[in-house]
RNA sequence: GGAAAGAUGGCAGAGUGGUCGAAUGCGGCGGUCUUGAAAACCGUUGAGGAUCAAACCUCCGGGGGUUCGAAUCCCUCUCUUUCCGCCA
């Protein structure tokens, strides 16, 4: 959520850098600034007349104590029809706020200047890409026909047990999922990330945190009994550990890291994008999230995208890395990487990987701040996170990728996790 | 699931209707003393809003109510602890 003040200070600013994100903002930033004028005049008379109200009440405590009873009653008469007044200026008052936070909480987070102009995923930037992409003396099969020929993953267990989506792993599929998470958590334990084993549900007030509503309302899964959402990332709740939290600024950067399976309900999606592991509503994913302070978090950013560089290098993935456009930034993002690797059989690139800086705009809502040594005031935390990484896709990559002929080769990297060589 | 007790500032912990935004202790920060440190002593130390600044307003788990006035009384929700029941 941008802040009140970022937007009455620099309104145009605001239309201009929304209209990147293809957000005409003019007529919801032209409100918001009337309102917010008005809602200050409001908040002021309603704090001046609360004062009165307050000087009374204690004018006639002291009254009762002198036994000034006659007194005391005037006095509690206008006091009673103060409380009258102030009552109407304080209605209209959470009348305004409301219709404040409506408008200020549906617009999205400005994008970086760097954010090139762009409608679609078609107009992202190319950053840089690595690796080699395999050539075949043989069919290639994709990898859902190689998860039944190795009997590694059963869709269609899963879709008797749950549903579509909801893939079952088994034996040697099992133990390379098992093996990938391991492999992923471990770097980034080597590379000073905490790890976090959080909550696979959360309460409202933490989906509201990091945006996920109302944004995303209907995209997660919703345990109503108990008003409990199923995560759609550990984004979720792992940045929620810090809602309502003042930093110093030494404690600059809190780095995080966590396994959780994912849920998704992808409401929407259809067609080839969701053939085998390409999008489920299940599915696991190590995520690194951190904290840092403002002035840092550009270079943080890129830190991340190494760092999630070099793991997809480790697994020797022919990879991508694209800068997103306007048009394709997040509702929360400020500047987004992406990484997708490619899949060898169905020939195609696949996202494995979002690395994002989300400037102050979750920390607003997360109430983030931390305090400085320059300044007395509070100020807003810088978010970011990243996959690092999501499971499905890679092992769809990997499967695709080290087939041979006789079977699927396991990455160097991965052997010591999973204790064999070859499927 | 049933019963009881409780939720107060970074922590501990007073406060049961009237200068209480809140005693006290610990911790933090600044200072005196010291070569330095410790101890001792002095000062300072919650968050948000409004303002050039102040006066001022809001916040004692969340929400609602009673009252001229609520941390304090009532209702409700959430959470914690203990006991019982169930159970990996």
């Amino acid at each position: 959520m941008l802040t009140i003040r970022q937007i009455t200070n620099n309104p145009q600013e605001i239309i201009d850098r929304l209209k990147i994100k293809n957000f005409d903002a003019k007529e919801r930033v032209t409100q918001i600034i009337e309102i917010d004028k008005e809602k200050r005049n409001t908040q002021k008379e309603l704090d001046d007349l609360k004062a009165e109200q307050n000087k009374i009440a204690r004018e006639i405590g002291l009254l009762f104590k002198d036994k000034k009873i006659e007194e005391a009653n005037e006095a509690k008469a206008k006091a009673i029809e103060l409380k009258a007044a102030s009552k109407n200026i304080e209605s209209n008052f959470i009348k305004l706020d409301e219709a404040m936070f409506k408008l200020v909480v549906e617009l999205p987070n400005l994008p970086h200047p760097t954010v090139p102009l762009g409608k679609s995923d078609a107009d992202n930037e190319k950053v840089r890409e690595g690796g080699e992409i395999p050539t075949f003396d043989f069919t290639a099969l994709p990898h859902w026909e190689l998860a039944e020929k190795y009997d590694l993953i059963d869709f269609k267990l899963g879709n008797k047990i749950t549903g579509a989506g909801f893939p079952v792993y088994k034996g040697k599929g099992a133990k390379l999922q098992r093996a990938l998470i391991n492999f992923f958590l471990s770097e980034g334990d080597k590379a000073g990330y905490q790890e976090i084993m959080p909550p696979l549900m959360v309460n409202e007030a933490s989906a509201y945190a990091t945006g996920q509503l109302p944004d995303k309302d209907g995209q997660m899964y919703h345990a109503t009994v108990d008003n409990f959402y199923l995560i759609p990332t550990a984004e979720v709740p792992i940045t929620n550990i810090y809602r309502d939290v003042i930093l110093d600024e030494k404690d600059f950067p809190v780095k995080m890291t966590g396994y959780t399976p994912c849920f998704r309900r992808e409401a929407g999606s259809y067609g080839k994008d969701v053939k085998g592991l390409n999008r489920l509503h299940q599915f696991d994913k190590v995520e690194i999230v951190q904290l840092q302070n403002p002035a840092k978090s550009y270079e943080t950013l890129d830190q991340m995208v190494n760092y999630v560089e070099n793991i997809i290098k480790k697994l020797g993935l022919p990879y991508r890395i694209v800068k997103l456009c306007g048009g394709d930034l997040s509702f929360t993002s400020a500047l987004t990487f992406d990484f997708e690797v490619y899949s060898a059989a169905q020939e195609q690139w696949l996202e494995v990987s979002s690395v994002s800086n989300f400037e102050a705009f979750q920390a607003n809502r997360l109430k983030l701040r931390f305090k400085s040594k320059d300044s007395k005031k509070k100020q807003l935390a810088h978010t970011l996170n990243g996959s690092a990484l999501a499971l499905p896709r890679i092992l769809a990559a990997l499967l695709e990728n080290y087939q041979t002929e006789d079977g699927i080769k396991i990455p160097d990297v991965l052997v010591p996790f999973i204790g064999f060589e070859t499927i």
